[in-house]
RNA sequence: GCGCCCGUAGCUCAGCUGGAUAGAGCGCAGCCCUCCGGAGGCUGAGGUCAGAGGUUCGAAUCCUCUCGGGCGCGCCA
């Protein structure tokens, strides 16, 4: 409707430009808004008070010049000036109805667009480094990754959902040694565990059962493990150096194969458990991409031949710069240090030469808003490499605060005492936890109440658009119950009966759904999907509140099911592409 | 100190990319109620959109500054 108002003021534009009533010069971008406030029409347009400047006439005058080219058809009631010089349009009220029969013929396809049709996109998100358990700050990146990738699918996108999985580089020695230490333990060695270690109980495990399968294949003395070692953090010393020369000793005690062992026993019980617990979330993915796999297949070095062919690296004290500040970043960043290693840095800028090699229209990432210092020197680096820095999207999200009632819910990352997703799945569930996870802006923060996800009250804004649903399909139990019998066709002929103001308004929001859904795709902004589900939810328990649907009249009763019907399919539509459930009772 | 995000009703948050009288839920006040599905429904009060300037027909929205909160500023990832 949107799109067919457009063509029409195009037309009217046209028209204008060779009266000489607007210079031929101008373009303008017609918006045209749904009107809030029913006394103003169904649509509006601006346009007129965009115009008048460059006409060099008033909003008003020029508004009526519009009107008096506009080609009508009788889908289009009244066309009127109001205020300052809008342009409302009054829709024929036969047409309304025309939606039910949409939603009915399209089903579970209703909404669904191409809006972004042919274009190759891939979204990253998540990506959390497998040396541990998900927490919630995860979940909130998975539930949101995953509904802005599930959206931009609905809209006809093509999408490629990965995560990348940093499975090289320093945190994974720290991992595999504390693994190691741990492993020495249940061997019966008396060990000092680092200050900088991996504490949590899920290490001591992956080491038993590593126990349990090699038996003492990886023990070695630990007094000769720390021997002239220099002091960790609690002697005195430097956690890092403590833990850096640790980890030399570990590889040279354990010998290069041994030492891989431990250290992908590590990788594959917690990559596993990663992999199972977004599994269970709703959440997967076309490609675990491997950091390593950058490493050992040249890419790493590849990537910084390029930005060396291309003049954006030098050398300074021993390390190799990436000289990312002449484009934008505040400085000049290492990639290779001083001993010899690449920086993580290095093999980000791989991974997005990689993505841009495969050819997507659009990369969007999606980060931790702690990470935003990031963003200038990953753009600078996608520049150097030659391509547009425009075509990375860096979406932020915050944490959430986890509350139980009044209570915040109290999280160390210093003792390693956080919630997990699991945890949180198991406490929720999965369907309030996305809810509430994509219920807000995804760059706000967020306070996340327990309690309320659990309570079956209307409060619960989950419940309560989960129960617009069950109430819908009781009330179609009910119609059997009390002796009635369904008749699609007749209700769709008797749609015209459906003039209570609950009726209308809820036709209206019926509308909206196909440019909620696109709107929410196209922005990365699946909170404003969330937003119209509730307020569906809300006119059709206004509704129910209302009015009787099983009445004696025939043609009223199959129309007012036909209507509820059409608002169940939305519902169900809209929760379904968010990987909400929709239980049938409640 | 510099950079990014944020500040909207008592609380939690929306606000359609600059539009018409700034909205919703909870809480609060009053009224009704036992109805297909339950601790339900209806109505109302409540706002200097942090503050001050600016841009224009028009600003919660864009620009500048101030105040307040969060985060980031490693040859960590």
């Amino acid at each position: 409707m949107k799109k067919k108002l457009e063509a029409l003021l195009q037309q009217a534009i046209a028209t204008l430009k060779i009266q000489g009533d607007v210079p031929d010069d101008i373009a303008v971008n017609i918006l045209i808004e749904r009107v809030r406030d029913p006394q103003f029409g169904d649509f509006a347009t601006n346009l007129a008070m965009l115009l008048a400047k460059p006409a060099k006439t008033s909003p008003r005058q020029l508004a009526e010049k519009l009107i008096a080219v506009l080609p009508l058809d009788n889908t289009i009631a009244k066309v009127e000036i109001a205020g300052p010089g809008f342009i409302n349009f009054y829709m024929d009220s036969s047409s309304q109805f025309d939606i039910v029969k949409q939603i009915h013929g399209s089903g579970s396809a209703f909404g669904l667009s191409q809006a972004g049709a042919g274009k190759k996109v891939q979204v990253e998100f998540v990506s959390a480094n497998p040396t541990g358990p998900l927490h919630v700050g995860h979940g909130r990146g998975a539930a949101y990754g995953s509904a802005v990738a599930d959206l931009l699918e609905a809209v006809g996108f093509d999408v490629h959902r990965e995560y990348y999985v940093n499975d090289a580089g320093r945190q994974m020695d720290i991992l595999a040694t504390s693994i190691w230490l741990r492993y020495l333990e249940e061997c019966g060695e008396p060990v000092r565990f680092p200050d900088n270690g991996y504490r949590g109980a899920y290490i001591s495990g992956i080491a038993q059962s590593i126990h349990k399968n090699s038996g003492e294949a990886y023990r070695r003395p630990f007094a000769v493990a720390v021997q002239d070692l220099p002091p960790d953090e609690a002697q005195g010393g430097d956690k890092e150096t403590h833990i850096d020369a640790l980890i030399a000793k570990a590889k040279e005690l354990l010998g290069t194969v041994a030492y891989r062992a431990v250290f992908l026993a590590g990788l594959n019980d917690i990559l596993t458990d990663i992999k199972n617990d977004l599994n269970e979330f709703g959440v997967s993915y076309e490609e675990w991409f491997s950091e390593q796999r950058l490493v050992d297949d040249g890419s790493v070095d590849k990537a910084l031949e390029r930005l060396k062919n291309s003049g954006h690296l030098y050398e300074k004290d021993g390390a190799i710069w990436f000289a990312s500040s002449a484009l934008g970043d505040e400085k000049d960043r290492v990639v290779k240090r001083e001993n010899g290693q690449y920086t993580y840095f290095a093999s980000d800028i791989a991974y997005h030469m990689n993505k841009l090699d495969r050819g997507f229209d659009l990369i969007i990432d999606i980060w931790g808003a702690d990470h935003h210092g990031y963003i200038p020197r990953v753009k600078a680096a996608i520049q150097a490499l030659g391509a547009d820095a425009a075509k990375l999207k860096v979406l932020l999200v915050q944490f959430a605060t986890l509350y139980r009632g009044e209570e915040k819910v109290q999280m160390s990352t210093r003792s390693g005492e956080f919630v997990t997703l699991r945890q949180l799945r198991n406490e929720v569930g999965k369907d309030a936890a996305r809810f509430f996870y994509v219920m807000r802006r995804s760059e706000q923060h967020m306070d996340f109440d327990l309690q309320l996800a659990t309570s079956k009250t209307s409060e619960n804004p989950v419940y309560y658009v989960q129960y617009a649903y069950a109430r819908v399909c009781s009330v179609l139990r009910q119609l059997a119950e009390k002796g009635f019998t369904r008749n699609i066709a007749l209700g769709m002929d008797n749609l015209t009966k459906l003039t209570e103001e609950h009726e209308t308004g809820l036709l209206n929001t019926l509308v909206r759904y196909p440019e909620a859904l696109e709107r929410a795709a196209l922005t990365h902004e699946p909170h404003q999907l969330i937003l119209y589900l509730r307020e569906l939810a809300n006119d059709f328990h206004t509704y129910y509140n209302a009015h009787q649907f099983l009445v004696e009249d025939d043609g009223l009763r199959d129309a007012r099911l036909n209507l509820i019907s059409a608002a169940k399919q939305v519902l169900a539509n809209g929760l379904k592409l968010l990987n909400i459930n929709t239980p049938e009772s409640m």
